[in-house]
DNA sequence: GATCTTTGTCATGGT
DNA sequence: ACACCATGACAAAGA
């Protein structure tokens, strides 16, 4: 109930009103009239309207958009999104009679209950796609028709595989020079599956058969060269190419792997193989024993070194996985934040392995060490000499001795034709800020879910994007430039003195995880404010955004409620003007049987008395009196003559 | 060029 | 005391 006081005066607002009238008694209840009811309540809808259209001013003042409270805007968009439900839908169906063609050419198998392709298989196209298909016999006869999600797909795939090796299924991956090669990195060295029993069998067979139906299935020419590639490294040299110390001890290398991607497939060896073995073990690990994850853990597999960039690499391929995993797998997230963190002092992971995922890495491998001091020189365009590694005044950023002010950052910022624009504009195609999150998502965080959950849909970036040619997904972006104008300044800034961790990983690790970590490293004053100034503004960015989306949505709430109490006023009129001319009526039936009682009334001569001199009156104890008029009149003025 | 919108940031107060 | 959050106010950039 809402009491709006005034003064001497008290409204009751259109909601109180409908309290009351709730609550079953009405506006005679309370010695109120009609007419002073429906004075209260046009004064307090006045007064509600006011009020909100206070709120609606001072947040339009804020960017609310006027259209947000449109009732005939929202509803056009309410018709728009069902459209878009009911063509999802179709698109559903056809996806689902796609999947009952090619069950069709499946034979079913008897004795493993397994669907195999149909005899006559000898089109080299069609045994390329076979195992795909025998992998997914599970998978296409389960979810109720529904179309499974690329991680569900996976888990089926991983689930089903073992069960296919143990029994020599015919429809089995039978390529064993296949099979050694594909071992994941961590196991020893050229060993079959059958050969080493120490390694969780699970996986080991699993892995292998996973990755071909997998490669098969995602018939990328990248994907494929990429594990061709590795199979010939791994044949040649059995292990996998982690940076060994002498490639970190030297200056010159390089410590971002995930650069290579940028420059062409044929770099993409170096990185691909090895995290998409751990992007299967990510997905095995989905469906493994936790023992067995947590024995691999214990025994510090190396495995676990790469896991970090397996599962970035892992959140490109499967960004709807990672969202699941993410949300459903908080057990193990703390286990992996201290894993990330106990790694990253060991010689194979330093810090600067974590700084690679920053974005403006991917375009650093050419000049590893001018780099780091040139925050605006990587364009991802050209791999020539940025406009600000030309310019002589940029280059002292890289000093990294001094404080970092932000009046720098804004100088930099108002050179239109600066490395800035073009940094700006890099980081719109290649660097989006969030697609640092989904390697950083692995180990975190809880509190941040639904923009962990807005990250995968950056995550595919067109071919023609990277390429830095493309025009028009970049126009899409610009909505976006700013946001990544400003984390590419507290990128810069980062870089600039040298912070050995991500922004994000400085934005949303929990407190204690972050102190941990500053305590783990030892940096000096300035990188200490520049890392605190960074969690601070992108904390406080988080908040406003929240700010602001709890604004919109009390000022939808409060249209809706001044939507309700104008429906409400409407009833309680239409009730009115109702009870009005039932009063009406009533007023004219008692009149009439008023006379009618009249008109039988006889004195004692049998004369009727006439209504204009006599009244009836009823006295408190329910007997009727029969009171000449005058009298009364007379009495009455008497009574206003003595009253003064 | 004026105006509006969006977004990031700072200051401040509350928890 | 400290970290975090919420929010008003302001500024910058884009539409």
């Amino acid at each position: 109930m809402i009491i709006i006081c005034q003064g001497s005066n008290v409204f009751l607002s259109s909601a109180a009103v409908t309290d009351l009238i709730g609550s079953g008694r009405t506006a005679r209840h309370f010695n109120l009239s009609f007419e002073e009811l429906h004075m209260e309540v046009m004064h307090s809808s006045q007064q509600d309207m006011n009020l909100i259209d206070i709120l609606w001013k001072q947040d339009i003042d804020l960017g609310a958009r006027r259209e947000v409270f449109d009732y005939n805007h929202r509803q056009k968009e309410h018709e728009l999104q069902r459209q878009r439900e009911l063509e999802e839908e179709k698109r559903q169906d056809l996806l689902r009679e796609q999947e009952k063609a090619l069950l069709a050419q499946l034979q079913l198998d008897e004795e493993t209950g397994e669907y195999i392709p149909c005899p006559p298989t000898s089109a080299p196209l069609q045994t390329a796609v076979t195992p795909l298909e025998v992998t997914q016999n599970v998978s296409f006869t389960e979810g109720n028709g529904e179309t499974m999600s690329f991680a569900e797909c996976l888990q089926l795939l991983a689930e089903t595989f073992p069960v296919e090796e143990a029994e020599n299924s015919s429809v089995c991956l039978d390529t064993p020079a296949v099979s050694a090669p594909m071992m994941p990195p961590e196991q020893p060295a050229a060993t079959p599956a059958a050969l080493s029993p120490p390694s969780p069998p699970h996986q080991q067979r699993m892995v292998p058969d996973l990755e071909q139906a997998w490669m098969e299935l995602l018939s990328l020419p990248e994907l494929q060269q990429c594990l061709s590639m590795q199979m010939e490294d791994t044949l040649e040299t059995t292990t996998y190419p982690l940076p060994n110390s002498s490639d970190i001890q030297n200056p010159n290398y390089t410590f971002y792997p995930m650069a290579d991607l940028t420059e062409g497939e044929t770099n993409n060896v170096n990185v691909c193989p090895a995290e998409f073995m751990n992007t299967l073990n990510g997905s095995v690990t989905s469906v493994a024993p936790a023992d067995t994850i947590s024995q691999m853990k214990a025994a510090e597999d190396p495995v676990l070194n790469t896991n970090f960039s397996a599962e970035h690499f892992c959140d490109i391929f499967y960004p709807n996985a990672i969202v699941e995993e993410s949300s459903g797998q908080h057990g193990l997230e703390g286990n992996e934040m201290k894993t990330i963190s106990d790694t990253q002092n060991k010689p194979s992971f330093t810090p600067l392995d974590l700084y690679s995922l920053s974005p403006g890495d991917a375009f650093e491998k050419g000049k590893p060490n001018v780099m780091a001091e040139l925050p605006d020189s990587d364009s991802g365009i050209s791999s020539n000499t940025s406009p600000n590694s030309s310019s002589p005044g940029k280059s002292v950023y890289g000093d990294g001795s001094f404080i970092y002010s932000d009046s720098d950052m804004e100088e930099m910022d108002q050179n239109p034709g600066s490395a800035e624009s073009d940094y700006s504009e890099m980081f719109s195609i290649n660097f989006q800020p969030d697609d640092l999150l989904p390697a950083f998502s692995v180990y975190s965080i809880t509190g941040q879910s639904d923009q962990l959950e807005k990250k995968p849909k950056h995550l595919k970036t067109d071919p023609a994007e990277e390429s830095g040619h493309n025009n028009a997904p970049f126009t899409k972006d610009k909505l976006k430039k700013r946001s990544d104008v400003r984390l590419s300044r507290d990128e810069q800034r980062a870089k600039a003195l040298k912070i050995p961790f991500t922004v994000s990983m400085i934005i949303n690790l929990p407190v204690d995880d972050f102190n941990e970590l500053m305590s783990k490293h030892q940096l000096n004053e300035a990188q200490l404010a520049l890392v605190r100034d960074i969690r601070r503004r992108g904390k406080n960015k988080v908040a406003a955004q929240n700010c602001r989306k709890r604004k919109m949505e009390s000022i939808v709430g409060l249209e809706s409620d001044l939507d309700s109490l104008k429906e409400e006023k409407e009833r309680l009129l239409d009730e009115k003007s109702q009870n009005a001319a039932d009063l009406k009526e009533m007023k004219q039936q008692l009149n009439s049987l008023y006379l009618e009682v009249f008109s039988q009334l006889r004195d004692e001569k049998g004369h009727s008395y006439s209504p204009s001199e006599y009244s009836l009156q009823q006295s408190t104890n329910g007997s009727i009196f029969l009171v000449p008029r005058v009298k009364k009149t007379f009495i009455k003025s008497e009574d206003k003559h003595s009253s003064p």
